[in-house]
DNA sequence: ACCGTACCGGAGCCTTACTCCGTTTCGTGC
DNA sequence: GCACGAAACGGAGTAAGGCTCCGGTACGGT
């Protein structure tokens, strides 16, 4: 079920390491340059041939896809457990933060997601964490009369999405995004 | 002023045609494959090399804001002329729809937006047009009650963007660019 | 008809995505 | 520890697009 095939044997030394140094090399440049950074880049800073990445990562979203999972799943775990017992509207409130403030790290990741939603391809399990989440925290926040019913996780996932997109090409004005969201949040109240 | 350094004599008859072309051509490859389509690919339809291609119009967004320009400034004076005596509420929705939509044709014309909205490149113009659009249709929904104090010009014209974005994004479902713009209009409208 | 110049065209160079296959390295059985 | 098969590696090769540069072409004024 891991990434690169780990269908029968464990993998062979060298290639349990080349993975891992790509996945790290890749969080760092894709957090420098956005999720459309050279791939050859990403193999050069790693001290493999692109012959290696593309076999370990078939694709770029696989090794996207290898970057941010962990993240979001922690983003997702945070949110719906430890979050559990706190205001349900803080709760949403936070994730949304967070979530924004992650997609802003990595520019073009956002895309990425809104893409993958309807297909099966590597983004997919983060796109459905992402969605579950947001189904979770809308439901609870729902309940408990602070936003409005019509709205759906799958809005609210657009809606999350399409802040993160501002993030990205909003560097400067950092409070640009928190009014943009102050703007959504407030859109998400009752009427 | 035009684009094309008209500054001393009128271009040459093939240049003007040539230009034309380039420009009708370009309309269509970007409304088709995004704004980041090969300008090699808007050359060959136009039966034009690419050196002259490269000579009307510099960069990329040179020839995108030749494509896109007059349809904003449209949008823009239908908005604040036509729809002038009607609901300022409406008039805002009405724009933002449009807007929204024209950003769904272009495929990656909001991040060039977004970009441009602070230097001196082609663009700017454009975005300045839409900026202003933002303040007048804003200030006149503020005047009238309907929208809240604390929003500016500039926090819609992120917002419109972003939701545009989401458009572009989102080629099923479309009713979901609706109930995203839905929760916008709510949010701007008083606590 | 002639000439100066504005304009044209595409070869050429660079960067990046992605593939293919000869070579190297691992790890296991003896 | 050695040998051998498979797993993994590396990078040359192919393709495509961005952008430049300059020898050639054709417009338009005289």
């Amino acid at each position: 079920m891991s990434a690169a095939g780990a269908g029968r044997r464990p993998m062979r030394s060298d290639a349990r390491r080349n993975r891992a140094t790509l996945v790290e090399v890749a969080r760092k440049v894709f957090a420098e340059h956005g999720a459309d950074a050279s791939l050859e880049e990403i193999a050069r800073q790693s001290g493999v041939g692109i012959g290696t990445l593309y076999r370990h990562f078939p694709t770029r979203e696989t090794l996207l896809d290898a970057v941010v999972r962990d993240r979001v799943a922690a983003l997702s775990d945070n949110a719906t457990r430890q979050l559990g017992g706190s205001d349900p509207a803080e709760a949403l409130l936070g994730w949304l933060r967070e979530v924004i403030r992650h997609a802003a790290t990595y520019r073009g990741l956002t895309a990425a997601l809104m893409v993958h939603l309807h297909d099966t391809d590597p983004l997919y399990e983060t796109c459905l964490t992402m969605h579950k989440t947001a189904a979770e925290l809308l439901s609870r926040a729902q309940r408990a009369g602070a936003v409005r019913a019509g709205v759906d996780a799958t809005d609210l996932f657009g809606v999350v999405n399409a802040i993160g997109w501002l993030a990205e090409h909003t560097p400067d004005r950092e409070d640009g995004v928190d009014r943009a969201l102050d703007i959504v949040v407030n859109g998400l109240r009752g009427r």
